[in-house]
DNA sequence: AAAATATCGTAACATATGTTACAATGGGAG
DNA sequence: CTCCCATTGTAACATATGTTACGATATTTT
């Protein structure tokens, strides 16, 4: 994915960089957003809690940003905590320097391209969250990423990680992933998900 | 809700018009998207199917638009069927035009501010979604309304739109809110939701 | 290499939710 | 006002999913 500064000049005098530790949490939910950062190096999500439990509400990695929807609206406040899940650094853009970066063409059409990936990740996730059930989400999922990837192995960081993203118990992912198993729709182990039979899937 | 070319001037000639029927497709799950949106007047709903269930991915009034992302990216196609839920005009930015516009400050001010509320708006779904019960769906859905208006009558189209919001039946929807009545957490009748008890909520 | 730790598979059980169908209600059309 | 249709409330039942706990397996640390 692009960097927001590809091809861009005489952008670093309205710019800082700031670095934080592997689970840092570099703000918290309801802080006021008075910048844009762009992850450099690292990895960050942004989760927030409903009582006893934690649901990630994004995931980002490097030369994706955020804050960029927050600087721009009234309610400037962060929809849920910003964790460091590994070593990271940003690069960070105070909100009067927004716009005026903006105006550089390349910047410009660079930030387009990054904000339309934005949503286009966000509506997917709407997409798997709004599948009726286990087995649909799952299926959905990798059928996602074959379209997107065209392999049909499906690499997994975790069993956990998926389903965190699934938004499910991570026993009842694995359940279900014995249950496609059997049914020979699907293999998996630890590292990946491979996807056998595409036509009983759409 | 700002509309694009709020104080804006000499856009005419990128643009067109056209109308929509309610209850017409304005463009097909899959189709390749080739303009920028704009809603003048109506309402519109994208909706996509998974099997036999559909679902509300987005819901669009005036002044909201749609195409914005697709027009940038690679892969272009519509993520959900377009529906004109009321008759509906629509102001259409050819992917041409789109970035010519951009570059009037004006525009891309209104650009910014509107594209923050679209962000904002899903991921405010992807929350409600991300909630573990039916209740915690509908707790939260109220408590965010009651921010947002400052309002404890949270008032609603139909108990058939709000479960489809949701993503949950009606009359799962019906049970859960009987219960919540019947604990004295909130009250309804068939225009509204009334919000009674506020602190056993957060 | 052994020990410690994280990840994962597995199973039993409780329960929230989906499903279906029908009755009650209210609003709009004539 | 009456009839019709859309919306909603209600209930019974089936089942998918959450919950918990533990053993197995892989991975990392010392």
């Amino acid at each position: 994915m692009k960097n927001l500064f590809d091809k861009a000049k005489d952008y670093e005098k309205y710019v800082y960089y700031k670095k934080y530790n592997k689970g840092e949490i570099i703000y918290f939910e309801g802080d006021e957003c008075n910048n844009v950062s762009i992850i450099m190096k690292g990895e960050i999500s942004i989760t927030t809690y409903n009582y006893d439990f934690i649901t990630e509400i994004n995931h980002l990695k490097e030369n994706e940003l955020f804050g960029d929807s927050l600087v721009i609206s009234k309610d400037n406040r962060y929809l849920g905590n910003i964790n460091a899940i590994k070593d990271t650094t940003l690069c960070i853009i105070p909100k009067e320097n927004w716009l005026k970066l903006l105006k550089d063409e390349t910047i410009l059409k660079n930030y387009l391209e990054i904000v339309s990936n934005k949503v286009f990740k966000i509506q997917s996730k709407v997409k798997i969250l709004s599948q009726k059930t286990i087995r649909d989400k799952i299926l959905f999922y990798i059928l996602t990423e074959y379209k997107r990837t065209k392999k049909k192995e499906i690499k997994i960081k975790s069993k956990e990680a998926l389903a965190m993203y699934l938004n499910i118990p991570r026993p009842s992912l694995s359940r279900e992933l014995i249950n496609l198993k059997n049914e020979g729709i699907l293999d998996f182990n630890r590292y990946s998900i491979i996807l056998l039979k595409e036509k009983n899937i759409a």
